[in-house]
This record gives C-alpha cells, sequence and structure tokens, in this order.
DNA sequence: CGGCCTATTGGGAGCGCTCCCAGTCCCACG
DNA sequence: CGTGGGACTGGGAGCGCTCCCAATAGGCCG
C-alpha cells in the first residue's frame, strides 16, 4: 500500500502490458509524495517537516513523521541537493606528501570527524591530497567550478598557491590552523601554540632543567613558527641557536634533529618536540645516545595523539583537541554556507597539559 | 553571452524590475542547455557526449566539448544523480577501532585511492567505520535505505553480522579480502595470503634457518589464518605450537608476540611477522633482548608498508598490491552497479617478494 | 529511382525535492 | 458581528540532467 500504482513509469510508451521492468527497480523506495498520501497532507507540508518542521502544527508533525516511520522513508539527497541549488558536498584539502597524512593520526581524526558528522547533516566529505603543484590547479578548478559548497582546509605550510587562489573565490572556507598571510581574510579555527609551548618548556624550567633544545616544526608554518617563539619566550634570556634543530613533524625528523642537538651539547638536559611523532624520534636517539628519559634528558611532546601514550616512557605532551577543532571547524563552515556570518571568524581553542613519565 | 536572459527566476514573481537577486548567485554556473545552445545542438546532444558520444558525429562531438571548454560547463552531479536514478555515492566500511585504522597505511592508501578514483567518475567515497555493533547497524540501515550505489567493505573479522546482513540486500559489494564464510555468495579482490607467507618462510629455511617463530594475524580472519596455514605449510614436520604466537596486526601485539616465543624459545634464529607492524613490535622485542637482526635472528615481515623500508634494518617482506587491489575493487564494483557481470567475482593479484636487510 | 534501414538528432517527460505564492482557517479586537 | 492579521496548508514551477520515442537524413539494394 501506499505505493500507488499510479506511479508512472519512465516514458509515455509500453502501458498496459503488465508493469515495466524499471519500475521495480530498488524495491521503489518511497517518495515524499507517498509519504504526503499516507499522512494525508500536501508534499509542502512533508517538506516543512523535513526541514525542521517550523510552521506546521504539531498534531500533523507527529502524523508526517509516523508515516516516515512507516514507510521507511528517507529522503533522496541527489533532489534535495538539486531543488536547493547546493552540492551536498564539502572538500576536505590537505597538503602533503601521502607518507606525511598517513602518518599523522590528526589527519586521521579530522577525516573520521568530519565525515560523521556531514553525513548526519545530509552532506558528502570529499577527500583530496594535494601532493604537488599540478594538483593544486587541478582541486582548485575543481573546488571553484562549482562542485562543493564548502571547503575545509589543512595546508600547513604559509606558501600556499591554493590559499591565494581559493581565498578570492566566492566558496566558503575554513582553515584549520592560522594560515599565515591570511590571517584576516579567512576564517580558521586554531590553538594558541605559542602559549602552549610556552607553558610547556616553562614547566621544564621550573622542573629544573637549565639545558633545554627544541626539535622545531617547519618553521613555515603558523604551528612551527608559534611552538618555537613559546620556546623562546620561555627558555628567555638562556637561548641559544644551536639548541634548536628544525623539523618536519615526522618521526624520522625527530630523530635526526635529536642527533645533531646531541652532537653539538651532549649534555643537554631536556628537549621540547614539536610534534609527538618528533618526540618519539627524539626518544629513539636517545635511547641510541645511552640517555635514560627522563632521569637524564626529559622529553615533552606536542599533540597528545595516541603515539604519546603508547610511547615508552609514556610522553608528556599538550593536548590538542582535534576533535574539538574538527567540530568548531564544521560550524563556523555551516554559517559560512548557510550565510548567518558577516566575515570572517577565528577561533582559538585552548589546549591542556598533559603530565606523564617522559618529563 | 550564452547565459540567457530568460533564464527564468524561481518563481513566476517580480518580472521586469531588472534581475532578481538569486540569479546571479555564484555567477550562474552554465548548464547543458547553455552549452547546447552555444554548440548549435540539443540538450539530448550534449548530454550523450558527456556520456561518452555515442551516436554522435565526431565533428559535433568536439563541437560540443569546445562550447564545454570555452563555457567552463562541468556537470551538476545533484542533477545527474536525480536524472539517473542513482545516488552517486559509493561507501568504504571498514570494521576496527579507530586507533587500529590511523595505524594501518594500508586502509589511508585505500581511501586515497578509491576518492581519487571516484572523483574522476563524479562519485563520492563515503567513509564509514563501523566502531561497535550498535554503529554496525546504523550502516547496515544506511547502506541498505538507498543512500549508497554500492559499497566496498575492507571487515577482516570472519564473525561480521554486517556482513550477513549486506549479503542479503541487493546492495552491489566488493570485499576487499577474502570474506569468511562468504566466498561464493560475494564479490572479492584479494591475495594469496598462503602461498605467499609459505614463500617466504621458505625463502627462510632455504637461508639455512632452523627454528623459525611466527607472529600471526588475528586467526578468525582469512588473512590471518592464510598466512599461518602457509608458515605451517612450509616449516612442515618441524612445525611446534610453542614457536607460534596470534597477534592483532599491531605493533604491540608484535611486540607482545615475540616476547613470548623468545621466553619459551631463547635460540630461535628467524621470526616470520604476518605484518610489517607486527615485525617492527618482534623487532623492538629482539632489540631489548639483545639479538642481532638479522645475524642471530632473522626477521621478515608481510605488506611492505612504508613502516618496512623505514624499519631498522629495513624489513624483508611481501608486498602486498594495494593499490591495484583498490582498482581490481573499484572496477569490480563498477561491473556489479552497472549490471555488466553476472554473479560474484573475484579476484586474487600476486603478491612480490620483497628482499631487504631483515632477514 | 523508390523504398527500406540505420545512424543521428531533437525534445517531451519526469526524477524527487525545495521555494514561494496564494489561499484558508481561526482568533482577538473594535 | 465584521475585519485584520498571523499560523498553516496546498500545490505550481522549476532545479539540470537522463531516457527514450519520434523524426530526419543519408546510404544502399533491387
Amino acid at each position: 500500500m501506499a505505493i500507488p500504482a499510479e506511479r508512472s513509469p519512465r516514458g509515455p510508451g509500453a502501458e498496459g502490458e503488465g508493469a515495466p521492468l524499471h519500475l521495480h527497480r530498488h524495491a521503489a523506495r518511497p517518495t515524499i509524495e507517498d509519504v504526503a498520501q499516507f499522512a494525508g497532507v500536501s508534499r509542502g507540508t512533508v517538506s516543512r517537516v523535513l526541514n525542521g518542521g517550523h510552521h506546521v502544527r504539531p498534531a500533523v508533525v507527529a502524523n508526517v513523521n509516523f508515516a516516515i516511520e512507516t514507510l521507511g522513508y528517507s529522503v533522496n539527497q541527489a533532489a534535495r541537493n538539486l531543488a536547493a541549488g547546493r552540492t551536498g558536498s564539502v572538500a576536505f584539502v590537505v597538503s602533503e606528501h601521502q607518507e606525511h597524512i598517513f602518518e599523522d593520526p590528526n589527519y586521521v581524526l579530522f577525516v573520521s570527524v568530519f565525515g560523521k558528522e556531514l553525513r548526519r547533516r545530509g552532506r558528502h566529505l570529499l577527500l583530496t591530497a594535494a601532493e604537488d603543484t599540478e594538483e593544486e590547479i587541478f582541486i582548485g578548478n575543481y573546488l571553484s567550478a562549482g562542485h562543493v559548497d564548502g571547503a575545509l582546509l589543512a595546508l600547513p605550510h604559509a606558501d600556499e598557491p591554493l590559499l591565494a587562489r581559493l581565498a578570492q573565490s566566492r566558496l566558503p572556507l575554513v582553515v584549520i590552523g592560522r594560515p599565515l598571510g591570511y590571517e584576516d581574510e579567512l576564517s580558521w579555527v586554531a590553538i594558541d601554540d605559542d602559549t602552549s609551548a610556552y607553558e610547556m618548556v616553562s614547566y621544564l624550567v621550573g622542573r629544573g632543567r637549565k639545558r633545554i633544545g627544541t626539535v622545531t616544526g617547519p618553521l613555515n608554518t603558523s604551528g612551527g613558527r608559534d611552538r618555537f617563539e613559546g620556546y623562546k619566550r620561555a627558555v628567555g634570556p638562556t637561548f641559544r641557536a644551536s639548541f634548536v634543530a628544525e623539523g618536519d613533524w615526522s618521526l624520522e625528523s625527530g630523530r635526526v634533529g635529536a642527533k645533531q642537538i646531541l652532537a653539538r651539547h651532549h649534555n643537554i638536559d631536556a628537549l621540547f618536540a614539536a610534534s609527538d611523532l618528533m618526540a618519539l624520534g627524539a626518544l629513539a636517539a636517545l635511547r641510541e645516545a645511552g640517555r635514560r628519559v627522563p632521569h637524564d634528558v626529559a622529553v615533552a611532546g606536542f599533540d597528545d595523539s595516541v603515539a604519546a601514550s603508547l610511547a615508552d616512557p609514556p610522553l608528556t605532551t599538550v593536548r590538542h583537541p582535534c576533535e574539538e577543532i574538527a567540530l568548531e571547524a564544521l560550524r563556523v563552515l555551516d554559517d559560512l554556507m548557510e550565510g548567518r556570518s558577516a566575515g570572517p571568524e577565528h577561533v582559538v581553542l585552548p589546549t591542556e597539559f598533559v603530565r606523564r613519565r617522559s618529563a
């Protein structure tokens, strides 16, 4: 019942000879019209209920919902998107080489949260990794061509041509992390890297550590730069460049960086790595050099990724609220897409000091 | 030009008073009609060109393509999907806990390949992780409700209720890896785990190793089981259960497993881990136990993931052709979705022995 | 040279929604 | 009791495609 026989076949042809085959494809998913008929209201009313139920009597809302439940109706996104003039998808753009992406648990977490949340809103997540400049151009074109309603960007490097391109398109955009050079024009969600790093290094100082080295993130990213600034502020006048090595967030770069510093100052008593992964690398380097952690050298990481608690010893680190960042970015993007926000929005989320055994 | 003034506004209202505002949204993306007009053909012809150009004169095809290029036209997926009666998306379902997923580079590679390839075909990738039974039910309903055109499954465990549920839905489905218990009814793409493992362990035997331990994958997965079978076949009558520890693919389980075997047989001279990650863990355990690799103990992994070449020493392993598997799975799924295949299709892809320094 | 067949082409119908204009109904107010 | 106005509803129009039927244009055979 409620799947009326008059659901007309595709073309005008082939009437009366028994139901045309293509009518049965997929057991005829019910449409909004079926629901309307079942509930004894009009298509318009069902649509209203589907979209928040405003201006519909509560009793009618209940009726319609009952019909929806009974018929097992679920909205056809394609039709909705076409009618509403949107695409129904949001892109998540990362510009990194694949090896790095897979290494970084944060990305995976972002993807997971974005995917789940967007599905709840009847939207899709489009994953795009810009591995080289050519890809970036393709992506830029693709995004500007109107295939997506908005985009979430995680572009660590400051010199992104993609960013410049997208900044002037009208596409709703939210950047994860502070976009160097576009802080004012674009919306972004980030943490206070500087202060977080400052607090961590101050903690090391407070524990009596005197010779504190650091493996920084890439200094052309806001995260890398700001965490380094925090470190400098905390060590104060004792700062010396020979205590610093620049890494690229990766485990390997942490190992190499720690080795360099160790070669220059065999007596360092603490090491602040700007990411957990690099801290893991540093841990390996220290082990190889025969240093005990935290007894000889205290090690601090950043991110509080899964790796941090699995490390040996578990890492003292700064919790980077990835999930909250993801949700907040989504909220800002929603506002942008629905035209609810006046201008670029900037959100800074708090971090949290996590003390474990490495420092 | 070519954006004709007669593109009618939404409703019948507000004519003649200058163009209604909403006409300008997004700079009016050109439609198939605009292209048709520009090329001097009909909508139908443009559509034909868009879909392969069959039954259209080459000269006309060229014309239409020129128009498309000139106007910067790109198809509106929502409209296409609605008209074609499909959803335009494909789900990739993984059932694993998040920590494991992020640990496994294979998944990330799959996601990347699927995403890129599907985008090329104008489809979306829907990522869904079934973290618990409740989630599985939700996903099962969601998929069966007709929100996707097909699904790719990576469900390592044999006892998947989700699998049972989906197996009887009419949804086109391709499983990555051999689905224990559903080998015949479902399509799948896999490698020959048994033979690959057999060859690897035979290699160890051929190098004169006599006491070969193994850390297996979960024995309720086809991969774990089959690699173990290959190991048993290769060691032959010298097989003893005390040389075996069951792992769960994770690094940590590799370490634990190796330690167990080491405790029982302090004189093992080779170790076959059913995954690179577990081999990495085993490497750590051996290092802690003061064994040199490969001098004292040869170590072999499986997968040839990025981790394998970064390990110290680099791992001798079996290359698992992830990318090829992904592409093949997509092809099979395409066939299924387009109704081109008669029944379930089964593909077994070749692996490759990769010799590095660990064995 | 006429008729038949096939390769092309045009364009009507419709996919399942959202939007929005016109009512319709009902209640408070004067 | 008449009227204005707000809360609800119904349903036409249209989103931009694909499908498919009918129509046209050649090409080939007898």
